[in-house]
RNA sequence: GGCCCCGUCGUCUAGCGGCCUAGGACGCCAGGUUCUCAUCCUGGAGAUCACGGGUUCAAAUCCCGUCGGGGUCACCA
Protein backbone atom coordinates (compact mmCIF):
# COMPACT_ATOMS: atom_id res chain seq x y z
CA UNK A 1 0.00 0.00 0.00
CA UNK A 2 1.80 3.13 -0.97
CA UNK A 3 0.44 5.52 1.49
CA UNK A 4 2.04 9.30 0.93
CA UNK A 5 1.94 12.47 2.78
CA UNK A 6 2.65 15.83 3.15
CA UNK A 7 3.48 17.92 6.09
CA UNK A 8 2.59 21.66 5.69
CA UNK A 9 3.51 23.63 8.89
CA UNK A 10 0.92 26.87 9.91
CA UNK A 11 3.32 29.49 9.82
CA UNK A 12 2.20 31.59 6.64
CA UNK A 13 -0.39 33.24 4.99
CA UNK A 14 -1.21 30.05 3.13
CA UNK A 15 0.20 26.88 1.12
CA UNK A 16 3.53 28.01 -0.58
CA UNK A 17 3.39 26.95 -4.37
CA UNK A 18 6.38 24.92 -3.73
CA UNK A 19 4.36 22.90 -0.99
CA UNK A 20 1.47 22.70 -3.97
CA UNK A 21 4.04 21.20 -6.35
CA UNK A 22 4.92 18.79 -3.55
CA UNK A 23 1.20 18.19 -2.64
CA UNK A 24 0.51 17.41 -6.07
CA UNK A 25 3.42 14.91 -6.42
CA UNK A 26 2.21 12.68 -3.70
CA UNK A 27 -1.09 13.48 -4.33
CA UNK A 28 -0.61 11.45 -7.90
CA UNK A 29 1.72 8.95 -6.60
CA UNK A 30 -0.93 7.67 -4.07
CA UNK A 31 -3.72 8.21 -7.04
CA UNK A 32 -1.36 6.17 -9.81
CA UNK A 33 -1.38 3.28 -6.79
CA UNK A 34 -4.29 3.25 -5.32
CA UNK A 35 -2.95 4.50 -2.19
CA UNK A 36 -3.79 7.06 -0.24
CA UNK A 37 -2.76 10.97 0.14
CA UNK A 38 -2.39 12.01 3.45
CA UNK A 39 -1.99 16.26 4.99
CA UNK A 40 -0.22 16.44 8.69
CA UNK A 41 -0.29 19.21 10.45
CA UNK A 42 2.99 19.91 11.07
CA UNK A 43 2.48 22.72 14.30
CA UNK A 44 5.09 22.13 16.30
CA UNK A 45 6.63 25.60 16.45
CA UNK A 46 4.25 27.51 18.66
CA UNK A 47 5.95 30.79 18.22
CA UNK A 48 5.72 30.83 14.37
CA UNK A 49 2.32 30.11 14.68
CA UNK A 50 -0.08 31.75 12.56
CA UNK A 51 -3.94 32.43 13.72
CA UNK A 52 -6.11 31.01 10.26
CA UNK A 53 -2.90 29.84 8.39
CA UNK A 54 -4.16 26.00 8.75
CA UNK A 55 -7.57 26.47 7.74
CA UNK A 56 -6.47 29.11 4.41
CA UNK A 57 -3.59 25.46 3.77
CA UNK A 58 -6.64 23.40 4.05
CA UNK A 59 -8.81 25.35 1.91
CA UNK A 60 -6.43 26.12 -0.71
CA UNK A 61 -5.69 22.47 -1.24
CA UNK A 62 -9.05 21.79 -1.85
CA UNK A 63 -9.41 24.49 -4.35
CA UNK A 64 -7.01 22.64 -6.11
CA UNK A 65 -8.52 19.60 -5.98
CA UNK A 66 -5.72 17.86 -4.26
CA UNK A 67 -8.10 16.29 -1.63
CA UNK A 68 -6.19 14.42 1.69
CA UNK A 69 -7.80 10.75 1.99
CA UNK A 70 -6.79 11.40 5.73
CA UNK A 71 -6.61 14.84 7.66
CA UNK A 72 -7.43 16.94 10.50
CA UNK A 73 -10.59 17.48 8.51
CA UNK A 74 -11.63 14.37 6.93
CA UNK A 75 -9.94 12.38 9.70
CA UNK A 76 -8.46 8.32 9.29
CA UNK A 77 -7.50 5.89 11.75
CA UNK A 78 -3.74 6.99 12.10
CA UNK A 79 -5.36 10.50 13.74
CA UNK A 80 -4.75 12.71 15.38
CA UNK A 81 -2.88 14.49 12.24
CA UNK A 82 -2.26 17.68 14.51
CA UNK A 83 0.96 16.98 16.16
CA UNK A 84 0.09 19.79 18.62
CA UNK A 85 -2.32 16.84 19.23
CA UNK A 86 0.16 14.05 19.75
CA UNK A 87 2.40 15.34 22.16
CA UNK A 88 1.84 11.79 24.39
CA UNK A 89 3.04 9.81 21.84
CA UNK A 90 6.44 11.77 21.27
CA UNK A 91 7.47 11.70 24.94
CA UNK A 92 6.32 8.03 25.04
CA UNK A 93 8.56 7.31 22.44
CA UNK A 94 11.52 9.99 23.15
CA UNK A 95 11.36 8.15 26.23
CA UNK A 96 12.52 5.07 24.55
CA UNK A 97 15.83 6.98 22.85
CA UNK A 98 16.24 8.21 26.59
CA UNK A 99 16.47 4.53 27.81
CA UNK A 100 18.33 2.74 24.89
CA UNK A 101 20.97 5.21 24.66
CA UNK A 102 20.21 6.87 21.60
CA UNK A 103 19.81 10.25 22.99
CA UNK A 104 19.95 12.49 26.29
CA UNK A 105 19.52 14.87 28.53
CA UNK A 106 20.92 18.72 28.34
CA UNK A 107 20.21 21.60 30.36
CA UNK A 108 22.91 23.99 28.90
CA UNK A 109 21.58 27.46 28.43
CA UNK A 110 21.23 29.04 24.99
CA UNK A 111 23.91 31.56 25.93
CA UNK A 112 26.28 28.52 26.58
CA UNK A 113 25.23 27.31 23.47
CA UNK A 114 25.77 30.47 21.83
CA UNK A 115 29.31 30.90 23.08
CA UNK A 116 30.46 27.02 22.21
CA UNK A 117 29.12 27.54 18.65
CA UNK A 118 31.26 30.79 18.04
CA UNK A 119 34.33 29.20 19.54
CA UNK A 120 33.79 26.33 17.30
CA UNK A 121 33.79 29.01 14.21
CA UNK A 122 36.19 31.03 15.24
CA UNK A 123 38.55 27.44 15.63
CA UNK A 124 37.03 26.80 12.00
CA UNK A 125 35.48 23.74 13.09
CA UNK A 126 31.76 22.70 12.51
CA UNK A 127 30.04 24.79 14.59
CA UNK A 128 27.55 22.03 16.87
CA UNK A 129 27.36 21.29 20.15
CA UNK A 130 29.90 19.75 22.32
CA UNK A 131 27.82 16.55 24.22
CA UNK A 132 28.80 18.37 27.25
CA UNK A 133 25.54 17.30 29.22
CA UNK A 134 26.15 13.67 27.74
CA UNK A 135 28.85 12.79 30.47
CA UNK A 136 26.51 14.33 33.50
CA UNK A 137 23.31 12.88 33.14
CA UNK A 138 22.30 11.39 36.41
CA UNK A 139 23.51 15.08 37.84
CA UNK A 140 21.00 16.64 35.06
CA UNK A 141 18.00 14.45 36.21
CA UNK A 142 18.72 16.13 39.64
CA UNK A 143 18.53 19.89 38.04
CA UNK A 144 15.36 18.78 36.21
CA UNK A 145 14.01 17.53 39.25
CA UNK A 146 14.34 20.74 40.75
CA UNK A 147 12.47 22.24 37.90
CA UNK A 148 15.00 22.97 35.43
CA UNK A 149 14.63 23.47 31.76
CA UNK A 150 15.84 21.10 29.55
CA UNK A 151 15.64 19.08 25.88
CA UNK A 152 16.18 15.99 24.68
CA UNK A 153 18.89 15.32 21.86
CA UNK A 154 20.16 12.87 19.45
CA UNK A 155 23.39 11.17 20.43
CA UNK A 156 25.26 11.55 17.05
CA UNK A 157 27.81 9.23 16.66
CA UNK A 158 31.60 11.15 15.76
CA UNK A 159 32.53 9.08 12.40
CA UNK A 160 29.87 6.93 10.31
CA UNK A 161 28.90 7.41 6.90
CA UNK A 162 24.84 7.32 6.56
CA UNK A 163 23.75 6.29 3.63
CA UNK A 164 20.74 6.25 2.04
CA UNK A 165 18.80 5.53 -1.38
CA UNK A 166 17.07 8.24 -2.72
CA UNK A 167 14.84 7.78 -5.93
CA UNK A 168 15.55 10.87 -7.73
CA UNK A 169 19.13 11.04 -6.88
CA UNK A 170 20.89 7.39 -5.92
CA UNK A 171 23.10 6.93 -3.25
CA UNK A 172 23.68 9.76 -0.75
CA UNK A 173 26.19 9.23 1.94
CA UNK A 174 26.92 11.46 4.93
CA UNK A 175 29.27 11.53 7.65
CA UNK A 176 27.95 11.70 11.37
CA UNK A 177 30.62 14.19 11.79
CA UNK A 178 29.31 17.02 10.02
CA UNK A 179 25.65 16.52 12.15
CA UNK A 180 24.87 18.15 15.47
CA UNK A 181 23.57 16.35 18.00
CA UNK A 182 19.63 17.58 17.25
CA UNK A 183 16.96 18.57 19.68
CA UNK A 184 14.52 15.93 19.53
CA UNK A 185 12.27 17.45 22.16
CA UNK A 186 12.03 21.15 22.82
CA UNK A 187 11.73 22.73 26.61
CA UNK A 188 8.18 23.51 25.79
CA UNK A 189 7.76 19.67 25.98
CA UNK A 190 6.95 19.83 22.11
CA UNK A 191 8.95 17.73 20.01
CA UNK A 192 10.90 19.59 16.90
CA UNK A 193 10.42 18.72 13.37
CA UNK A 194 13.05 15.55 12.73
CA UNK A 195 11.60 13.55 16.05
CA UNK A 196 8.17 14.06 14.92
CA UNK A 197 8.41 13.52 10.89
CA UNK A 198 10.11 10.56 11.62
CA UNK A 199 7.90 8.99 14.39
CA UNK A 200 4.45 10.08 12.78
CA UNK A 201 5.34 8.90 9.19
CA UNK A 202 6.04 5.41 11.04
CA UNK A 203 3.11 5.30 12.81
CA UNK A 204 1.03 6.69 9.44
CA UNK A 205 2.80 4.08 8.13
CA UNK A 206 4.24 6.69 5.20
CA UNK A 207 5.69 4.17 2.29
CA UNK A 208 7.15 7.54 0.34
CA UNK A 209 8.68 10.47 2.01
CA UNK A 210 8.14 12.49 -0.90
CA UNK A 211 9.63 16.01 0.17
CA UNK A 212 11.70 18.89 -1.32
CA UNK A 213 15.41 19.11 -1.78
CA UNK A 214 16.18 21.14 1.29
CA UNK A 215 15.43 18.31 3.45
CA UNK A 216 18.09 16.35 2.25
CA UNK A 217 20.56 17.37 4.44
CA UNK A 218 18.56 16.69 7.46
CA UNK A 219 17.57 12.55 6.22
CA UNK A 220 21.00 11.21 8.00
CA UNK A 221 19.41 12.62 11.19
CA UNK A 222 16.14 11.07 10.87
CA UNK A 223 17.60 8.07 9.47
CA UNK A 224 19.76 7.43 13.03
CA UNK A 225 16.61 8.08 14.80
CA UNK A 226 14.61 5.41 12.51
CA UNK A 227 17.68 3.00 13.60
CA UNK A 228 17.72 4.13 17.05
CA UNK A 229 14.35 2.96 17.33
CA UNK A 230 15.17 -0.06 15.39
CA UNK A 231 12.07 0.68 12.44
CA UNK A 232 12.18 0.37 8.10
CA UNK A 233 12.85 3.47 6.53
CA UNK A 234 10.46 4.82 3.89
CA UNK A 235 11.61 5.52 0.53
CA UNK A 236 12.74 8.70 0.18
CA UNK A 237 12.71 11.30 -2.92
CA UNK A 238 13.92 14.85 -2.22
CA UNK A 239 12.01 16.76 -5.32
CA UNK A 240 13.43 19.70 -7.16
CA UNK A 241 13.29 23.10 -4.69
CA UNK A 242 11.36 25.76 -7.13
CA UNK A 243 13.77 28.74 -8.24
CA UNK A 244 13.02 32.02 -9.08
CA UNK A 245 14.74 33.63 -12.13
CA UNK A 246 18.36 34.62 -10.29
CA UNK A 247 17.89 30.67 -9.25
CA UNK A 248 17.79 30.88 -5.43
CA UNK A 249 14.77 29.51 -3.91
CA UNK A 250 11.33 30.84 -4.61
CA UNK A 251 11.01 33.30 -2.15
CA UNK A 252 7.98 36.02 -1.47
CA UNK A 253 10.39 38.48 -2.10
CA UNK A 254 10.93 37.79 -5.51
CA UNK A 255 7.78 35.80 -6.94
CA UNK A 256 4.25 35.52 -5.77
CA UNK A 257 4.69 32.10 -3.59
CA UNK A 258 1.27 31.77 -2.00
CA UNK A 259 -0.77 29.09 -4.26
CA UNK A 260 -4.04 30.95 -3.53
CA UNK A 261 -2.64 34.36 -4.85
CA UNK A 262 -2.79 32.26 -8.74
CA UNK A 263 -6.49 31.37 -8.07
CA UNK A 264 -6.71 35.18 -7.80
CA UNK A 265 -4.96 36.30 -10.59
CA UNK A 266 -7.38 33.86 -12.65
CA UNK A 267 -5.48 30.87 -13.06
CA UNK A 268 -7.25 27.71 -13.11
CA UNK A 269 -6.54 24.93 -10.52
CA UNK A 270 -5.55 22.71 -13.22
CA UNK A 271 -3.41 24.63 -15.38
CA UNK A 272 -1.20 25.38 -12.50
CA UNK A 273 -1.04 21.83 -11.83
CA UNK A 274 -0.17 20.89 -15.50
CA UNK A 275 2.47 23.49 -15.04
CA UNK A 276 3.85 22.04 -12.02
CA UNK A 277 4.08 19.03 -13.30
CA UNK A 278 6.37 20.15 -15.60
CA UNK A 279 9.06 21.14 -13.00
CA UNK A 280 12.00 18.56 -13.35
CA UNK A 281 9.47 16.00 -15.13
CA UNK A 282 8.77 15.34 -18.51
CA UNK A 283 5.47 13.73 -20.23
CA UNK A 284 7.65 10.55 -21.91
CA UNK A 285 5.83 11.78 -25.19
CA UNK A 286 6.69 14.90 -24.96
CA UNK A 287 3.15 15.80 -24.64
CA UNK A 288 2.84 19.38 -22.63
CA UNK A 289 -1.09 19.55 -21.99
CA UNK A 290 -2.10 17.03 -19.69
CA UNK A 291 -4.92 16.06 -17.22
CA UNK A 292 -4.43 15.30 -13.14
CA UNK A 293 -5.72 11.58 -14.58
CA UNK A 294 -3.09 11.44 -17.80
CA UNK A 295 -0.69 12.38 -15.31
CA UNK A 296 -1.09 10.02 -12.87
CA UNK A 297 -1.09 7.44 -15.34
CA UNK A 298 2.59 7.92 -16.78
CA UNK A 299 4.15 9.55 -13.54
CA UNK A 300 7.34 7.84 -12.20
CA UNK A 301 9.26 9.32 -9.26
CA UNK A 302 11.99 8.17 -11.10
CA UNK A 303 11.85 10.66 -14.43
CA UNK A 304 12.02 13.55 -11.57
CA UNK A 305 15.30 15.66 -12.54
CA UNK A 306 17.30 16.55 -9.66
CA UNK A 307 17.66 20.10 -11.19
CA UNK A 308 16.50 22.99 -9.88
CA UNK A 309 13.60 24.44 -12.22
CA UNK A 310 12.81 28.14 -12.69
CA UNK A 311 9.22 29.16 -11.88
CA UNK A 312 8.25 31.14 -15.18
CA UNK A 313 4.58 32.74 -14.98
CA UNK A 314 4.98 33.38 -18.84
CA UNK A 315 4.47 29.86 -19.48
CA UNK A 316 1.75 28.95 -16.79
CA UNK A 317 0.14 32.07 -18.82
CA UNK A 318 0.71 30.62 -21.98
CA UNK A 319 -0.84 26.90 -20.58
CA UNK A 320 -3.60 28.84 -18.47
CA UNK A 321 -4.76 30.48 -22.20
CA UNK A 322 -4.63 26.71 -23.72
CA UNK A 323 -7.21 25.79 -20.48
CA UNK A 324 -9.68 28.67 -21.35
CA UNK A 325 -9.40 28.52 -24.96
CA UNK A 326 -10.47 24.69 -23.95
CA UNK A 327 -13.67 25.20 -21.88
CA UNK A 328 -16.80 24.49 -22.19
CA UNK A 329 -18.93 28.18 -22.86
CA UNK A 330 -20.99 27.55 -20.10
CA UNK A 331 -17.87 26.27 -18.46
CA UNK A 332 -16.07 29.46 -18.36
CA UNK A 333 -19.13 31.64 -18.27
CA UNK A 334 -19.52 30.19 -14.87
CA UNK A 335 -15.95 30.55 -13.86
CA UNK A 336 -15.88 34.32 -15.09
CA UNK A 337 -19.12 34.95 -13.30
CA UNK A 338 -17.32 33.33 -10.19
CA UNK A 339 -14.54 35.40 -10.29
CA UNK A 340 -16.70 39.00 -10.36
CA UNK A 341 -19.41 37.94 -8.18
CA UNK A 342 -19.24 41.04 -6.10
CA UNK A 343 -19.89 42.67 -9.35
CA UNK A 344 -22.89 41.29 -10.20
CA UNK A 345 -22.04 41.24 -13.98
CA UNK A 346 -25.45 40.33 -16.75
CA UNK A 347 -25.44 36.83 -16.85
CA UNK A 348 -27.34 37.51 -20.56
CA UNK A 349 -24.07 39.78 -21.59
CA UNK A 350 -21.76 37.74 -20.35
CA UNK A 351 -23.41 34.38 -22.06
CA UNK A 352 -22.77 35.95 -25.16
CA UNK A 353 -19.26 38.01 -24.96
CA UNK A 354 -17.71 34.18 -24.24
CA UNK A 355 -17.22 33.15 -27.57
CA UNK A 356 -15.24 36.38 -28.29
CA UNK A 357 -13.23 36.95 -25.68
CA UNK A 358 -12.58 32.89 -25.35
CA UNK A 359 -9.25 33.07 -27.18
CA UNK A 360 -8.01 35.98 -25.87
CA UNK A 361 -8.21 35.61 -22.33
CA UNK A 362 -4.73 33.89 -20.97
CA UNK A 363 -5.93 34.40 -17.49
CA UNK A 364 -9.46 35.43 -15.65
CA UNK A 365 -9.00 38.94 -14.23
CA UNK A 366 -8.36 40.06 -17.61
CA UNK A 367 -11.92 39.96 -18.56
CA UNK A 368 -13.19 42.94 -17.50
CA UNK A 369 -10.41 44.62 -19.74
CA UNK A 370 -11.31 43.17 -22.63
CA UNK A 371 -15.05 42.96 -22.12
CA UNK A 372 -16.05 45.32 -19.54
CA UNK A 373 -17.21 48.16 -22.22
CA UNK A 374 -19.85 45.84 -22.92
CA UNK A 375 -21.71 46.11 -19.63
CA UNK A 376 -20.90 49.58 -19.14
CA UNK A 377 -20.33 52.76 -21.13
CA UNK A 378 -17.17 54.41 -21.81
CA UNK A 379 -15.95 56.61 -19.49
CA UNK A 380 -12.95 58.10 -21.75
CA UNK A 381 -11.26 57.04 -25.08
CA UNK A 382 -8.22 56.11 -26.72
CA UNK A 383 -8.75 58.52 -29.58
CA UNK A 384 -10.19 61.71 -30.04
CA UNK A 385 -13.04 62.14 -32.75
CA UNK A 386 -13.97 65.89 -32.47
CA UNK A 387 -13.45 65.91 -36.23
CA UNK A 388 -15.58 63.34 -37.25
CA UNK A 389 -18.97 64.50 -35.86
CA UNK A 390 -20.89 64.74 -39.10
CA UNK A 391 -19.41 61.34 -40.31
CA UNK A 392 -21.15 59.88 -36.79
CA UNK A 393 -24.40 61.34 -37.01
CA UNK A 394 -24.63 59.63 -40.92
CA UNK A 395 -23.56 56.77 -38.96
CA UNK A 396 -26.11 56.91 -36.55
CA UNK A 397 -28.29 57.44 -38.98
CA UNK A 398 -27.40 54.28 -41.05
CA UNK A 399 -27.72 52.07 -37.77
CA UNK A 400 -31.04 53.65 -37.40
CA UNK A 401 -32.34 52.12 -40.91
CA UNK A 402 -31.15 48.84 -39.78
CA UNK A 403 -33.78 46.49 -38.99
CA UNK A 404 -32.07 42.93 -38.31
CA UNK A 405 -29.17 43.99 -35.50
CA UNK A 406 -27.04 40.79 -36.41
CA UNK A 407 -23.44 40.68 -36.93
CA UNK A 408 -23.24 39.95 -40.63
CA UNK A 409 -25.91 42.73 -41.01
CA UNK A 410 -23.91 45.65 -39.38
CA UNK A 411 -20.71 44.40 -40.90
CA UNK A 412 -22.09 45.12 -44.34
CA UNK A 413 -23.63 47.84 -43.59
CA UNK A 414 -20.48 49.62 -42.17
CA UNK A 415 -18.58 48.30 -44.71
CA UNK A 416 -20.97 49.36 -47.30
CA UNK A 417 -20.90 52.96 -45.66
CA UNK A 418 -17.04 53.23 -45.71
CA UNK A 419 -16.77 52.48 -49.22
CA UNK A 420 -19.32 55.29 -50.15
CA UNK A 421 -17.72 57.56 -47.72
CA UNK A 422 -14.38 56.87 -49.18
CA UNK A 423 -12.75 55.90 -45.78
CA UNK A 424 -10.22 52.79 -45.50
CA UNK A 425 -12.00 50.38 -43.60
CA UNK A 426 -9.19 50.14 -40.63
CA UNK A 427 -9.36 53.87 -40.24
CA UNK A 428 -13.29 53.50 -39.80
CA UNK A 429 -13.67 50.60 -37.84
CA UNK A 430 -11.05 51.99 -35.82
CA UNK A 431 -13.02 55.02 -35.23
CA UNK A 432 -16.15 53.49 -34.18
CA UNK A 433 -14.83 50.91 -32.35
CA UNK A 434 -13.18 53.95 -29.93
CA UNK A 435 -16.75 55.19 -30.01
CA UNK A 436 -18.54 52.08 -28.68
CA UNK A 437 -15.94 50.67 -26.26
CA UNK A 438 -13.72 53.84 -25.82
CA UNK A 439 -10.55 51.20 -25.94
CA UNK A 440 -8.44 50.36 -29.28
CA UNK A 441 -8.29 46.82 -28.91
CA UNK A 442 -11.54 45.14 -28.65
CA UNK A 443 -13.08 41.82 -29.75
CA UNK A 444 -14.27 41.25 -33.17
CA UNK A 445 -16.92 44.93 -33.75
CA UNK A 446 -19.38 43.26 -35.25
CA UNK A 447 -20.37 41.39 -32.63
CA UNK A 448 -19.62 43.24 -29.77
CA UNK A 449 -22.27 45.58 -31.23
CA UNK A 450 -24.88 42.94 -31.73
CA UNK A 451 -24.27 42.51 -28.34
CA UNK A 452 -24.39 45.53 -27.19
CA UNK A 453 -27.72 46.30 -28.75
CA UNK A 454 -28.97 48.77 -31.28
CA UNK A 455 -29.75 51.28 -29.35
CA UNK A 456 -26.96 51.30 -26.86
CA UNK A 457 -24.58 51.63 -29.80
CA UNK A 458 -26.46 54.73 -30.85
CA UNK A 459 -26.75 56.03 -28.11
CA UNK A 460 -22.80 55.27 -27.07
CA UNK A 461 -22.58 57.57 -30.60
CA UNK A 462 -24.56 60.03 -29.82
CA UNK A 463 -22.98 60.49 -26.69
CA UNK A 464 -20.07 62.05 -28.40
CA UNK A 465 -21.67 64.24 -31.07
C1' G B 1 33.69 28.06 5.13
C1' G B 2 32.27 22.40 5.94
C1' C B 3 28.88 18.95 3.99
C1' C B 4 25.21 17.63 0.24
C1' C B 5 22.75 18.28 -4.61
C1' C B 6 23.14 20.03 -9.49
C1' G B 7 25.23 22.16 -14.51
C1' U B 8 21.81 20.94 -22.63
C1' C B 9 18.97 27.50 -26.34
C1' G B 10 16.82 33.53 -21.97
C1' U B 11 13.20 29.82 -19.46
C1' C B 12 10.90 24.55 -19.02
C1' U B 13 12.94 20.36 -21.13
C1' A B 14 14.14 15.62 -24.82
C1' G B 15 18.47 12.92 -24.87
C1' C B 16 20.69 7.31 -21.10
C1' G B 17 27.77 5.60 -26.22
C1' G B 18 26.72 5.82 -32.68
C1' C B 19 19.71 7.66 -35.25
C1' C B 20 22.55 14.78 -32.60
C1' U B 21 25.50 19.14 -38.36
C1' A B 22 21.42 18.39 -30.38
C1' G B 23 14.73 17.76 -30.93
C1' G B 24 10.18 20.07 -28.69
C1' A B 25 7.58 23.96 -25.72
C1' C B 26 7.27 29.10 -23.68
C1' G B 27 9.18 33.73 -24.83
C1' C B 28 11.34 36.77 -28.82
C1' C B 29 11.67 38.37 -34.25
C1' A B 30 9.64 38.30 -39.39
C1' G B 31 5.73 37.05 -42.80
C1' G B 32 0.60 35.29 -43.91
C1' U B 33 -4.87 35.38 -42.48
C1' U B 34 -7.67 39.82 -40.34
C1' C B 35 -11.47 46.37 -39.55
C1' U B 36 -7.93 46.33 -33.88
C1' C B 37 -6.33 42.59 -30.54
C1' A B 38 -6.19 37.48 -29.95
C1' U B 39 -6.42 32.74 -32.33
C1' C B 40 -4.41 30.07 -36.40
C1' C B 41 -0.46 29.05 -40.24
C1' U B 42 4.71 29.62 -42.11
C1' G B 43 9.66 30.89 -41.33
C1' G B 44 13.81 32.75 -38.22
C1' A B 45 17.29 33.95 -34.44
C1' G B 46 18.79 31.32 -30.10
C1' A B 47 22.92 25.77 -26.75
C1' U B 48 31.01 25.26 -29.44
C1' C B 49 25.60 20.22 -24.49
C1' A B 50 29.90 25.12 -18.08
C1' C B 51 35.31 24.33 -18.84
C1' G B 52 39.70 21.06 -18.99
C1' G B 53 41.50 16.31 -19.05
C1' G B 54 40.78 11.18 -19.74
C1' U B 55 38.12 6.10 -21.33
C1' U B 56 36.40 4.52 -26.31
C1' C B 57 36.71 3.11 -33.21
C1' A B 58 32.83 6.66 -31.41
C1' A B 59 30.72 11.07 -25.66
C1' A B 60 25.80 15.86 -24.41
C1' U B 61 25.71 10.76 -22.79
C1' C B 62 31.00 7.01 -18.76
C1' C B 63 35.36 8.64 -15.21
C1' C B 64 38.40 12.57 -12.84
C1' G B 65 39.48 17.65 -11.93
C1' U B 66 38.24 22.86 -12.20
C1' C B 67 34.73 26.55 -12.27
C1' G B 68 29.72 28.03 -11.59
C1' G B 69 24.85 27.72 -9.27
C1' G B 70 21.73 25.94 -5.41
C1' G B 71 20.59 23.76 -0.64
C1' U B 72 21.92 23.07 4.44
C1' C B 73 24.59 23.80 8.87
C1' A B 74 18.56 26.57 15.26
C1' C B 75 15.05 24.49 21.43
C1' C B 76 12.12 26.80 12.42
C1' A B 77 9.86 23.74 9.62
Amino acid sequence: MIRTRIAPSPTGTDIHIGNLYTAYLNWTLAKKHGGKFIVRIEDTDRTRRIEGSEEKILSTLNAFGLTPDESVEVGGKFGPYRQSERLDIYKKYSKILLDNGSAYLCTCSRTRLETVREDMKVNKQIPKYDKYCLSRQEAIKKEIENGKEHVVRLNVPEDEDVIFQDIIRGEVKINTGNLDDQVLMKSDGYPTYHLAVVIDDYLMKISHVIRAEEWISSTPKHILIYKAFGWELPKFAHVPILRNPDKSKLSKRKNPVWASWYLEQGFLPSAVLNYLALMGWSHPEGKEIFDADEFAEVFTLERIQPVGPVFDVKKLEWMNGQYIMKLEISNLKFLISNFYKDKNLDPNILEKSIPLVRERLKKLNEYLDIAGFLFEKPSSYEKDFSGEKELLKKVADKLESLESWKADEIGNLMQDFATSENIPFGKFFMMLRVVLSGKKITPPLNDSMEILGKEECIARIKNVI
